[in-house]
DNA sequence: GGTTTTTAGTAAGTATTCTGACGATCAGAA
DNA sequence: TTCTGATCGTCAGAATACTTACTAAAAACC
């Protein structure tokens, strides 16, 4: 027993699951060196960005928007609060809700991290050929998709 | 400023960072489904995997062989560990080296885990045509493969 | 042989990420 | 109107994942 190459337990380098997780990490890698001294992690950025998109958020709609549950996103808010990029108010007509969003600082972050931020996606897919890249998003966004369909509770 | 559809900001939802996030999600959580039970994540499969394939690996080429930094697979090791299901002795060799082993239990757990991981892989894969999922797992293997290629210190 | 450099592993600190439990609050029903 | 159920956010706990700093040990150099 325990052969190396025991058919029972296939190679996981060849798993989807194993090659998805590889290439998060480099994407996270990418966006770190191309953002260097900002100090701002991909989700960070993407809590930023989601704010800027849609003023006076409560938190349960931006963690459904940028596909996290609430008490990973609570967590991300509080450090954006804390560095004043962000700014929680209580709802006048809930007063369960907080309410999010950007700060000036908040913007001013955003728009210089996001030059980074892109030259990081092309770097992500730099590894292709021109021809696949688009292929390859197209894919991505159907799994991606319907991951999210199958799963009401993901979005 | 701030109008919501700022071409200064673009949409997070369609870069391929936050898809690639968002898939690996939902990678984790169907992994998670199909073992439900056996209480094993997708990382520690992945080392129980490597130390079965590779008997008598020291923990530095482990963590190159998953993909992980030496201090993220000395935490996943410790808590196959305390669960018997690897071994770590000291090498003859070289004191400061310790060497990975599965144990029965840990022979055992990855046989019990492989047929729901299997079937987690093929999950992750069901949303898109059968035809573009080879071509999608190819520029999967390319992209990581080239990004691990450029930065030696990941491999 | 002794010094320097490199290497293996751990520890500490930060930041995700999840689940499950909880308090506070709101909405609908009796 | 009070009770019940649902919802918003937080907290606690576990497991990734990274960096930097550290100890111990081996290797390379002189």
């Amino acid at each position: 027993m325990a052969d190396a190459r025991d058919p029972a337990v296939p190679d996981i380098e060849a798993q989807p699951g194993h090659l998805i997780r590889r290439l998060q990490q480099f994407a996270v890698a990418l966006f770190m060196e191309e953002t260097q001294g900002l100090d701002l992690t991909p989700v960070q950025f993407a809590a930023l960005a989601a704010a800027h998109r849609h003023p006076g958020m409560d938190q349960r709609t931006l963690a459904a928007t940028i596909g996290f549950d609430t008490s990973t996103t609570g967590g991300v808010i509080d450090r954006l609060e804390s560095r004043g990029l962000i700014q929680r108010s209580a709802s006048p007509d809930d007063r369960r809700v907080r309410l999010i969003n950007l700060t000036a600082e908040g913007a001013h972050m955003l728009s210089a991290v996001t030059p980074g931020m892109l030259t990081a996606q092309q770097r992500i897919l730099d590894p292709l050929p021109q021809a696949q890249r688009r292929s390859f998003m197209g894919m991505l966004e159907r799994l991606v998709r319907a991951h999210q369909d199958g799963r009401p509770g993901a979005s």
